[in-house]
DNA sequence: TCTGGGGTCCTAGGACCC
DNA sequence: TCTGGGGTCCTAGGACCC
């Protein structure tokens, strides 16, 4: 038995848990750059605005119903999401962690405890402790439990058991084929030229079908919605293969140097990222590119495999250096760029080169006090010379709330009188 | 004018090995 | 004309997820 525990429109209660006058009031929170919706109150849901619509297609809507904008306060979601995975982990040793604000828990070891006094009990703590709303959704499989929590989601106590619900077909029948997990645009096209147009349909169609057209993906997704479990619950994270750091720039970006700046930036962060997960990478792929929405798209990519597997941010943005050199074009309208670490090997199994001449050691220890230095007193405190000062590549963020949880000078103030 | 970022898994096909 | 069998590794591309 599975059960999903899944953070009511996450981003924006985060906002709300820390300003209380957000409560009922119509508000999104947007992506990097301030580009498109990523979270919405159930207020503006009603309103009929979608999931990742862009910003300036809904001005109007925001004028006309004084919707408030957040930028994204990463800092923030992560360290929420920290807390309620957490709780989760003191109610069952049985957590998966699967997105930043969903959970599996397995509920094996439950067999004699009443499940929906249990989920209540957790889904009061979790709100609790955190100001977080969740949904928790149950079922034989992961799948179902998905469908399960759509329906939670629903629900005024924000719990849904499948495994006890008298009419499961009917359940089904009212799933979407584009909303079962696994069904994305491509596929659930295919499927209603099938005439397969809600998850019971799928679930009764003739596995040979589905296997030819998806593979075993699609094999695994019918015998889970017929209450076969296939996907097993997995709760030690197993490492990142790769590790990719890209952003969309605020402003078009011609210059070779303004680039340059940009990819080693993007390349100190990912570095620092290596080193938090304690891998070395043995590939470096960079990637620039004009906008997605331009009449001729363009872009191009170079990789590097590294002469020896390393996270040394100085070593690798000397690399990246050359392979942007080497992509970049003149009276290009770059608008987006990336480095993507490849092939992550842990830190303590490099393998050595006997050609090399470099002191590993000493670099390793530099990088530790300057992610140190960088933890401690914020991001880029200590940065290197080829990231540049100005940065005005760098992207709109015009309404960030504050960290509130994770930077001592932004600390949440209460008032009194 | 303005359109996100970071991942995973699977498959097919090519190169190559003995 | 007929041209083996069994395998690994790598990459690109397609699909999906949140």
């Amino acid at each position: 038995m599975f059960a999903l525990v899944d953070c009511n429109n996450f981003y924006v209660s985060c906002e709300r848990a820390f300003n209380p006058q957000l409560q009922d009031k119509a508000i999104v929170v947007l992506s990097n750059n301030d580009g498109c919706v990523v979270a919405r109150s159930p207020e503006v849901k009603a309103l009929g605005i979608g999931m990742g619509v862009p910003l300036f297609k809904i001005r109007e809507e925001v004028k006309k119903y004084n919707i408030l904008t957040f930028s994204s306060n990463y800092a923030l979601y992560g360290d929420l999401s920290n807390r309620v995975m957490k709780i989760l982990g003191s109610f069952t040793p049985e957590v998966e962690i699967y997105s930043i604000d969903e959970a599996f828990l397995g509920l094996s070891g439950f067999k004699d405890i009443d499940l929906t006094t249990y989920t209540m009990e957790i889904r009061q703590t979790i709100m609790q402790w955190t100001g977080i709303p969740v949904s928790i959704g149950i079922a034989s499989t992961k799948t179902l439990a998905k469908i399960a929590n759509r329906v939670a989601k629903k629900s005024p106590s924000g719990l849904f058991d499948l495994s006890i619900c008298p009419d499961q077909d009917s359940v089904l029948q009212k799933i979407d084929i584009s909303d079962v997990w696994g069904i994305g645009r491509k596929l659930s096209n295919w499927m209603k030229e099938q005439n397969i147009h809600n998850a019971l349909q799928l679930r009764d169609t003739d596995i040979p079908i589905i296997r030819k057209k998806m593979g075993v993906v699609g094999e695994r997704l019918v015998r889970e919605l017929r209450g076969e479990s296939c996907l097993p619950l997995e709760i030690c994270p197993s490492p990142k293969k790769e590790t990719c750091v890209s952003r969309s720039f605020g402003k078009v970006v011609t210059d070779l140097t303004e680039l340059k700046e940009a990819v080693a930036h993007f390349t100190t962060k990912a570095s620092a990222k290596l080193r938090k997960q304690q891998q070395c990478a043995s590939a470096l792929t960079v990637f620039i590119r004009t906008s997605r929405y331009a009449s001729s798209p363009w872009g191009d990519t170079a990789t590097l495999a590294l002469p020896v597997a390393t996270n040394d941010t100085p070593e690798l943005i000397y690399y990246a250096m050359r392979l942007t050199n080497r992509l970049f074009l003149p009276d290009v309208p770059y608008k987006k760029a990336g480095v993507i670490m490849q092939g992550l090997i842990p830190q303590s199994t490099v393998q050595s080169s006997l050609f090399d001449t470099k002191d590993r050691y000493k670099s390793l220890r530099l990088m530790e006090v300057v992610d140190q230095i960088n933890d401690r007193f914020g991001e880029g405190t200590i940065k290197f010379a080829v990231e540049g000062i100005k940065q005005e590549w760098k992207m709109k963020n015009e309404n960030r709330s504050p960290s509130y949880t994770t930077r001592a000078d932004q600390l949440p103030v209460a008032w009194c009188h």
